[in-house]
DNA sequence: AACTCCTTTGCAAACGATTTCATTCCAGGC
DNA sequence: GCCTGGAATGAAATCGTTTGCAAAGGAGTT
């Protein structure tokens, strides 16, 4: 028989009170403030709600002013390894503050992040977590108007109107360019991931174009492609693009999703890696420095920006009147494995000719 | 300056009623049933509503007997490939009946479940998935007790007390067994996951174990080993045993996350796959196609999953009088792609010795 | 025993929405 | 103009908890 969830009148606050013989009140202090209940009454409520099986109601404690203990987290994606060790760090530092986490992910699409914060905000929600720091005005606004704790998270610019956590994407971009530059490449597949509703990715490019820019480097069209968030797509992209563009000595991943796609793609075609073809990523995932070669990449502190978000958003509900200011940039690692050699002796052609 | 979340007075029902210059009731009535307020009212109040960026409170509702609009998940980690998935079609799912998904993440750890359900019961969900057959009686307790809805997720038996969305677990085993077998292969590394609090893992390891019995196989101790859900640590793991155990021809391994480590495994000792050795996953998850050589793999329908467990919780709380009998055994497909082969004519040393 | 000063507890008024029941409105038929 | 009945709206009770204030309890001092 399949149980189902009829959920007859559930004993609340009064029911205990009555059995334990105290008032609501006590009862309530109980839980919000032990301290201050004797250690008689104490026994006394501790027995009532086990016996009674009372679970308090956290919902309508935010009607009186007090929070409901949940911590919305807005993401583009969770479908994928780039959040997850974030998501997973900034929950379980929530649940050390005895947080819970509501998630939502909106798919890249910054209209459907409008809607899920205004959603989030009628669950109310005690603050607020968003990746990246370009949101829609209403978003912003919304936010504002609630006056919801938020927190921009995974990019970071000083100076801006909301506390952030991240790192300098464009910096990103510019590092691990700039060691395949230092290592003697010239002609470089740049694919970055699709910049619309993602300042991550444009950031990230931007930087690495300014690298290769600044070594005196023209990047042609063909150079630069835009590929999904996703292996099999990268790989195929870039498979295509390794076949048919005459051969660059090296790519520039937007992040280590599209360098395993690379990886994979060289595989398919027989393409030596890092001896034919040097591979660069960006966040060191985890199981990137499982690969062989091990993913020559720029390391995202990801862990820590989760921690860092979830100790500043529990700062900031728990002293709403102070003025953190909460800007963080975490520092970012260059990760050299085995991807990444000097070109080959052998000059290319052109880029853009054929082989 | 950074944003701080200073929570005044948020505009109420009642400030939108005064201002619309009609009753709290007839706000009301406007949000959850607005075809019986007339037009003109509605025009009225639409306007109060988004002057006063009124957002209404859903955690209020619970008290009057509504519903919270969020349903919780728990689940054993997000910081894997394994559920992604699923979470993923389970969020946007839930999104689409107008709900939102509160998760929380036990880390194969039991006892921590149960906290987590007391938790997400304080925050009023409306209904409960877990994944999983095995957990704490007080946690089925407590799920029972606070009369909420609840699925079990990703594994399935009939007749239980509880709905269940998920598949065979011994089947999964069993076909990616069955599959090696049938190549012809004797010398097989059973590389499963850690069987505590894990009924998944333990389910499988039984079906390819019961398989190979059947077969006539005997599996000694030393081509049985736990290895944790990771890509690195499997790789490590199942090197170490390539190395040390005599080569086996093929490696069964209890999700994709072990099957990619021992990919790499077998990559970094130049062993090739599947000349050398031949490889088989269960999962099919993100990326296991993009593989080269692409991963044989069981698939698990995730997606399926997330979208069935979504809709039958939606529907449970939707009609909390109806006794529907949730039972979806998902069904599973032999993914065949590259890592398979006959094993080499040339027999191998015994399991144990060495070559 | 009276007094003082903490500690501990109770009373009752919030909080913000929903919902039942009652009332008003309004159009159409006579 | 009156009546009728359905549609639209309002008044007020209600949900379960928190909290300010007041009262009671209890220990120590005189």
């Amino acid at each position: 028989m399949a149980r189902q969830g009829k959920r007859g009148r559930l004993p609340g606050i009064v029911d205990v009170a009555n059995r334990a013989k105290v008032s609501p009140a006590t009862v309530s202090r109980y839980f919000n403030d032990p301290d201050i209940v004797r250690y008689r009454t104490r026994e006394r409520i501790r027995h009532a709600v086990e016996e009674l099986g009372y679970v308090r109601n956290r919902a309508v404690r935010s009607m009186v002013g007090g929070a409901t203990g949940s911590i919305g987290l807005v993401i583009p994606t969770i479908d994928n390894a780039i959040f997850s060790e974030m998501l997973q760090t900034f929950s379980s530092a929530l649940a050390t503050h005895g947080r819970t986490m509501l998630i939502a992910a909106h798919g890249y699409d910054l209209a459907r992040e409008a809607v899920l914060v205004h959603s989030l905000s009628e669950q109310r929600v005690d603050a607020l977590a968003l990746v990246g720091l370009e949101h829609r005005p209403e978003t912003l606004v919304q936010i504002e108007r609630q006056g919801i704790p938020a927190a921009m998270l995974w990019n970071y610019r000083p100076g801006g109107d909301w506390p952030c956590i991240g790192f300098d994407n464009e910096l990103a971009g510019r590092m691990a360019a700039e060691h395949l530059l230092a290592l003697g490449h010239r002609d470089i597949l740049f694919a970055t991931g699709e910049e619309r509703s993602n300042d991550r990715a444009a950031g990230r490019r931007k930087g690495a174009l300014e690298a290769a820019r600044r070594a005196g480097l023209a990047v042609p069209d063909g150079r630069r492609i835009a590929c999904p968030y996703d292996i099999r797509m990268s790989k195929e992209t870039i498979a295509r693009n390794l076949e048919d563009g005459g051969r660059p000595t090296a790519v520039f991943a937007g992040n280590d999703v599209i360098a395993q796609g690379a990886m994979f793609a060289a595989a398919s075609l027989g393409v030596r890696v890092p001896d034919d073809l040097s591979i660069i990523g960006i966040g060191d995932f985890r199981g990137s420095d499982a690969f062989e070669p091990g993913l020559t990449t720029v390391r995202i502190p990801a862990r820590r920006i989760g921690q860092l978000a979830a100790d500043a958003l529990v700062e900031m509900i728990d002293w709403p009147e102070a003025d953190f200011h909460h800007e963080h940039c975490c520092p970012l690692e260059l990760i050299v494995r085995g991807t990444c050699n000097a070109p080959g002796r052998l000059l290319r052609s052109a880029p853009g000719g054929n082989a």
